[in-house]
RNA sequence: GGUCCAUUCGUCUAGGGGUUAGGACGCAAGAUUUUCAUUCUUGAAACAGGGGUUCGAUUCCCCUAUGGACUACCA
């Protein structure tokens, strides 16, 4: 297995919107595999038909491609391992789990779920494993014959893994070294439901065994049932192409403690999954990072930050320097908190990081969701330029910049009227008559000649620089005045002190 | 309850038998900016507790405590 080419894959199940944690699981197998130039793989795990959701597979597919993190085996774009989807595998499994059974390794239970309910009610702490089930229904407890015929009436029935007894199962963790189990204490996990779809275990036993995986990573969740699956690699005769396994430090909640859900995002107002997720049944409407407005590079870095470092004092990483930087050596053993507000910090570094031109594709939709459209694209790269170090999210360009475009609907009458006089009304007055005759139109020039005419009407500087401020972009915010007056022109200007001066004497 | 896993500033973390325990977010103060940000400087802020081992433990070992995950015909 060492000198296979590395493949690794990224299962998840299609029963909603995708989480936080699961994009990090992807950004990890992507690294790792990118690294080491190996095949990063998308398999669908929906063999669940009860939690099958409408669209969610397309929605996850969305994810990557808007995160840049794109498979290169996908139930979408297909490959030699074809199909990619659970679903459309389940003849295969049977087999599998068939084979279980003639080898001992499993066996057929026919207990009916009320039975089973019936059964945690009356012992405490029930598990279906050596302790209780010769109490039970199945080919170990009855007769063969009797099995037999259950067979033949076609009684439903699932298969379910024998675990030994007193057996230690023992692997090494990428991430957290030497980790053992006692396989007294793991039940007789079902391997082939009643509907002949197998469960997680044993789809994915047999599906990273067929698309001859190498390096597993899952969240870590997953290591209680890692012995059913080391056990199942064994029993199939497979332990040599057994992947390395890694478990990822799991993504807690903010505050409190516990793993991070889409109703703590909801609770603390912050989202938990990568995009928008509406559910197709309730219609109801989770947010993502994506419409909230981060750059998907910001996401991939705080993402990677979050259980990952590099030893150095490097925070801010693109994905090529992820690629060549990341180990999975490096992976924190232990729960991180998820913090929105350095989520953000990340995003304000990307916002700077990017040149104008490259914001530029990603700029344009939010203003034209607030009904602005841009006719000049220099003139937007300019703007841009000017307001991007005041932008924490994408969506803030329209607060920063929407001025550049629209003359303000409202002012921040606050900051202007109780201290307004009417020599300042005259002072604009005259402000527009200069600038209407104005031969140079460059910030410094405007700048002086605006201080000149202050000074020569008797005002102080401050008193007549806000409200300026605010006539042009409606509230105390923004780049330097005559930055905005040199990009806004001649025309626009004069007109927005005309406009705003009406509302401030009104 | 049981099993497994974890534990350095509020948060993400670096470090590692002898350090002024480093960085980042956030917070506070100051400088720059006649707005708001950015930027810069400074500050407050941590090795869960108890036993060992050792000349010396935050670092190694054990125990305790705390937290988390799992304990479905869900993944």
């Amino acid at each position: 297995m060492s000198n296979q080419k590395v493949r690794v894959r990224f299962a998840p199940s299609p029963t909603g919107g995708l989480h936080l944690g699961g994009v990090r699981t992807v950004l990890f197998n992507y690294l790792f595999a990118k690294q080491h130039n190996g095949t990063f793989v998308l398999r669908i795990e929906d063999t669940d038909q009860n939690r099958y959701v409408e669209g969610a597979e397309a929605y996850i597919l969305d994810c990557l491609k808007w995160c840049g993190l794109f498979p290169d085996e996908s139930p979408e774009i297909g490959g030699p391992f074809a199909p990619y989807r659970q679903s459309e595998r389940k003849a295969l499994y049977r087999e599998y789990a068939e084979r279980l059974v003639a080898q001992g390794h499993a066996y057929y239970a026919f207990d009916t779920p009320d039975e089973l309910e019936q059964k945690r009610k009356d012992v405490p702490n029930f598990q279906y494993g050596h302790a209780y089930r010769n109490e039970m229904r199945n080919s170990l407890s009855l007769p063969e014959h009797e099995v037999d015929k259950l067979l033949d009436e076609k009684v439903p029935h699932v298969i379910r893994i024998k675990m030994p007894t007193d057996e230690t199962v023992s692997f090494t963790d990428m991430i957290r070294g030497f980790v053992s189990f006692d396989t007294n204490l793991s039940d007789d996990k079902v391997l082939l439901k009643a509907d002949g779809m197998p469960t997680y275990h044993l789809a994915v036993v047999v599906d990273d065994y067929l698309m001859q995986i190498t390096h597993a990573f899952r969240g870590e969740e997953w290591l209680p049932s890692a012995p059913v699956h080391l056990l199942l690699w064994e029993y199939l005769g497979w332990k040599e192409q057994m992947p390395q396994w890694a478990h990822l430090p799991l993504i807690l909640k903010p505050d409190g403690h516990g793993k991070l859900s889409k109703r703590d995002g909801a609770r603390l107002g912050f989202p938990v999954y990568a995009m928008n997720w509406t559910d197709p049944k309730t219609g109801e409407l989770t947010p993502g990072f994506r419409e909230l407005g981060f750059l998907p590079e910001a996401f991939n870095n705080l993402l990677a930050m979050l259980g990952w470092n590099a030893g150095t004092d490097q925070e801010v990483f693109s994905l090529d320097e992820l690629i060549q930087q990341f180990s999975i050596e490096r992976v924190n053993k232990s729960g991180a908190k998820f913090d929105f507000e350095k989520a953000k910090w990340f995003n304000a570094e990307w916002i700077k990081r990017l040149s104008a031109d490259e914001l530029k594709p990603r700029v344009v939709p939010i203003l034209n969701d607030k009904g602005i459209t841009v006719s000049d694209e220099d003139y937007l790269v300019k703007v841009i330029d000017l307001v991007k170090d005041r932008c924490t999210l994408l969506t803030d360009f329209y607060q920063q910049g929407g001025y550049f475009f629209e003359a303000p609907k409202e002012y921040d009458l606050n900051a202007v009227k109780p201290k307004w006089t009417d020599a300042k009304t005259e002072f604009f007055n005259t402000l527009s008559e200069s600038l209407q005759a104005a031969s140079q139109w460059e910030a410094t020039g405007l700048e002086a000649d605006f201080k000149a005419l202050a000074e020569q009407k008797g005002l102080k500087i401050g008193d007549v620089m806000l409200p300026f401020r605010v006539m042009l972009v409606g509230g105390k915010f923004g780049p330097h005045v005559f930055d905005i007056v040199a990009l806004l022109g001649k025309e626009e200007t004069i007109r927005r002190i005309g406009l705003a001066l009406k509302e401030f004497t009104a």
